[in-house]
DNA sequence: GAAGATTGACTTCTCAATCTTT
DNA sequence: AAAGATTGAGAAGTCAATCTTC
């Protein structure tokens, strides 16, 4: 006697078990498309950041990345951390302890704020302004070669689109 | 004097920087979904994993429940941990210690593998597949709610035949 | 009291080394 | 030796409690 048996024999089961028990809100084709989500970013992004790791002259990973990004774009190059943890996916901790090891790495450093002394400003150095020069081209390569190179331009706007709009969605309802 | 005056002073700068950097086989248009693919995918796998750790009724992990999935897919319900790598992104050292924990929670079950001694089957138990149950509600609820609500039909096919894509593509070049 | 940040305890993952079986 | 799995040490994140400033 197999467990399980409400998911039915397997081959045929899997789909007959999914067709029986989607909600009215969800169909087929989004389903498979939460999947083919799932399965891109975990395989590009994988890649990238093996790719990264392996290659030579000190690159940063995408985590450090995405901070410094963040501080580049940002007037002054300086950010709170509360607001950095918009362009990053942390807890506030998460971000205390990564801008600690960006610190120490002399990337980023921490500075008073005089408007409001809860909590000091983070500015970009030099260093991580050279750090983020070095990266850039090696980043963009493997999203040029593990994203970008499958995609048809017409589609990357369909993307787009729709992301950006998964993205922005307010968590109501 | 600003640090970082490579990168210009920011504002106008953010895009001319972009323009300047990208290389040839790479153009905004394909950037831009690559970054949204990444924000879409941390916003709702966040969301979506933030409500089924809250829910009530012993609900799992999307970790757990990845694994728990390709059991239930695999013939027999039973599969090697190789095999299972291939549907998680994790080391094998990662799925080792995954399992360890599905096993002290009785959710999965290692059992000899008469034709390979090098590595035990991982089984699906009865316990595991009620696990699987209880949580794809909340689970499909989430993805209608924080993604397929956003994606119009035609969208989500796009979506599906460039993201497998994605993922399929090989490694090489 | 609320907001921003930090710290301690804990969880989970990775890497490198190791063990067993093929 | 190669393949599958495991283990110790360390890296990096979360939650809950705490501290400082508003």
């Amino acid at each position: 006697m197999l467990p399980c048996q409400h998911f039915s024999q397997y081959a045929a089961g899997v789909l007959r078990l999914r067709a029986r028990r989607l909600p009215a809100n969800l169909d087929e084709a989004h389903l498979a498309a939460w999947r083919s989500l799932l399965g891109a970013h975990a395989v590009a992004v994988g890649r990238i950041e093996h790719e990264i790791a392996r290659a030579a002259g000190d690159l940063v990973p995408l985590a450090w990345y995405d901070i410094l990004i963040a501080l580049v774009e940002a007037p002054d190059h300086r950010l709170r951390q509360r607001d950095l943890s918009h362009s990053v996916v942390l807890t506030r901790s998460g971000i205390s302890r990564l801008i600690d090891r960006l610190e120490t790495a002399g990337l980023v450093r921490r500075e008073p704020n005089p408007a409001d002394r809860r909590g000091d400003l983070v500015v970009l150095t030099e260093s991580g302004c050279a750090a983020l020069r070095r990266t850039w081209p090696a980043y963009a390569q493997g999203i040029a070669k593990h994203f970008a190179r499958h995609v048809r331009a017409d589609e990357a706007r369909v993307l787009v689109r729709a992301l950006q709009r998964v993205r922005a969605a307010s968590a109501t309802s």
